[in-house]
RNA sequence: CGGGGCGUAGCUCAGCCUGGUAGAGCGCUAGCUUUGGGAGCUAGAAGCCGGAGGUUCGAAUCCUCUCGCCCCGACCA
């Protein structure tokens, strides 16, 4: 992408209503702009964030097992009124009339259209389990949206819902969720660390807040280092003793630590603390859902059993905010490499000199072809103003092209997150880029 | 929802207390000069001073109401 064709509004200045990094950082590399309190329009550069985070967690997902479809916007209360939530979810919830006076709603999640959905589609236990997920917006209408993404009213979530015979399968579907949740947020270079959430009223549920490190993060946090060293392409999530080890390591967020148990059952070496900011939470439910709207399969034995479940949620576009807060330093972002939204900037440090603009076309249409993205900028700005821009916006690598590396044949490869940065002849720069020797 | 703050040019903000022709820096446009870390000079464009009502000869400025946004708290992916 050439940046002269490109919509890509940089702001110089911290604009006054953004008070975290993240926030400053997205208004000013031209990711989101505001519409209204916590909503937002995903310009160019954000949207293409928003699409590689999107893709990793839908990629996770299927590895998992889990069946992508897409649930509207928006629900119909009778559903709501069917689980007896319609009447206690409060205000959060932003209910619309239509035009024939029919209550409506804007899903701020979707347990009761999909256990709907399911219930139309599966009678019987063969047909289990089944996990179903969307990545789809959401609305909750938060009283006080804040911190840009990371908390704003609409907002790009993936939701799973697993559908199970009995307990035993429906936990095994939860730390399967649980496995892919480690892989997800490792590939975006996230530090994640799974803590123990509110078992909730019925004795036995489960449920888990997945955090990220980042030192700016809202919670404090309290772990076993083994909790992040876990390899969770390993485990086996039907094996009770993999359920009992990772149900029970120590894990908390500031509110719920508990200092004496921590030094009781964490050797010193394991202990760590650090900040983090949640990006999913898993539950597992049991018959919550089911029953009251009577999502039932036909049992080995032909008698209706209710379904157990579990959902699984990633805010994808708070992840956004919390990539940036775990990535970036005082000159702008440092992408992770998995999700940045060009894997170089190619800077052409004299547009006016013939030599250096027909040796950066070249090289990005060389690139370019080889399928590397390329945010290639061909303005005509001064020098210092092209890289203020090129580190505001964070891409991993910069190839730097001026008449002064072109007098010797050498484009200059620097690498954002290192600050690293080296001559090298226009083949070398290409071979280091795609990987070929 | 309680408490606080702010709405003036695209952005950051001054002006308001003490009413009298709407300002600065950055950005934008044009020209010239510059060119390896947010360039210089010259000339420009740009604002129903959030909105409505009121007081006044006269309101960005004072009063009332309203809308929006931000911060702290309670609440949440």
């Amino acid at each position: 992408m050439r940046l002269s064709a490109y919509f890509l509004p940089l702001l110089k200045e911290n604009p006054s209503e953004a008070q975290i990094v993240s926030h400053r950082l997205m208004l000013r590399a031209g990711m989101i702009r505001q519409s209204a309190a916590g909503i937002y329009t995903w310009l160019p550069l954000g949207w293409r964030v928003l699409q590689k985070v999107t893709q990793i967690v839908r990629e996770e997902q299927d590895r998992a097992g889990a069946i992508e479809l897409l649930m509207p916007t928006l629900q119909p209360a009778e559903l709501w009124r069917e689980s007896g939530r319609y009447d206690v979810y409060g205000k959060e919830m932003l209910r619309i009339r239509d035009r024939h006076d029919r209550d409506m709603l804007y899903g701020p999640t979707n347990e009761e259209l999909i256990t709907d959905i399911f219930r139309n589609g599966i009678k019987s236990y063969r047909d289990l389990p089944k996990n179903l997920y969307h990545i789809q917006w959401k609305f909750r209408d938060e009283v006080r949206p804040r911190f840009g993404v990371m908390r704003g009213r609409e907002f790009l979530m993936k939701d799973a819902y697993s559908f199970d015979i009995d307990k035993a399968a429906a936990v095994a579907s939860y730390f399967r969720m649980f496995a892919a949740y480690m892989k997800t947020f490792k590939r975006m270079g996230l530090t994640p660390i799974p803590v123990r959430a509110d078992t909730g009223p019925i004795g036995g549920d489960l449920s888990h807040e997945f955090h990220v490190q980042a030192d700016t993060g809202e919670s404090g946090l309290f772990y076993d280092a083994d909790v992040v060293n876990l390899d969770e392409s390993n485990i086996d999530p039907t094996s009770p003793d993999v359920q009992a080890y990772i149900a029970n390591w120590y894990a908390a967020t500031d509110e719920k630590h508990d200092k004496a148990e921590f030094e009781a059952r964490v050797p010193p070496e394991r202990r760590r603390e650090a900040r983090g900011i949640e990006v999913g939470q898993v539950f597992y439910f049991g018959t919550k859902y089911s029953q009251p709207m009577n999502a039932v399969v036909a049992g080995p034995d032909g008698t209706p059993v209710a379904v157990e479940m579990g959902s699984y949620g990633i805010g994808v576009s708070r992840l956004l905010g919390a990539i940036i807060e775990a990535c970036h330093d005082d000159k702008g972002i440092v992408w992770p490499e998995s999700v940045a939204p060009f894997k170089v900037g190619l800077i052409n440090l004299r547009v006016s000199d013939a030599g250096c603009t027909k040796a950066c076309d070249d090289l990005y249409a060389r690139l370019t072809q080889a399928g590397i993205e390329v945010l290639y900028d061909d303005r005509d700005q001064s020098v210092g103003a092209k890289f203020a821009a090129m580190d505001l916006i964070g891409l991993p690598y910069q190839f730097v092209i001026g008449p002064r590396g072109l007098a010797n044949k050498l484009v200059e490869v620097r690498t954002r997150k290192t600050g690293e940065s080296k001559e090298m002849p226009f083949d070398a720069a290409f071979n280091f880029i795609t990987g070929g020797s």
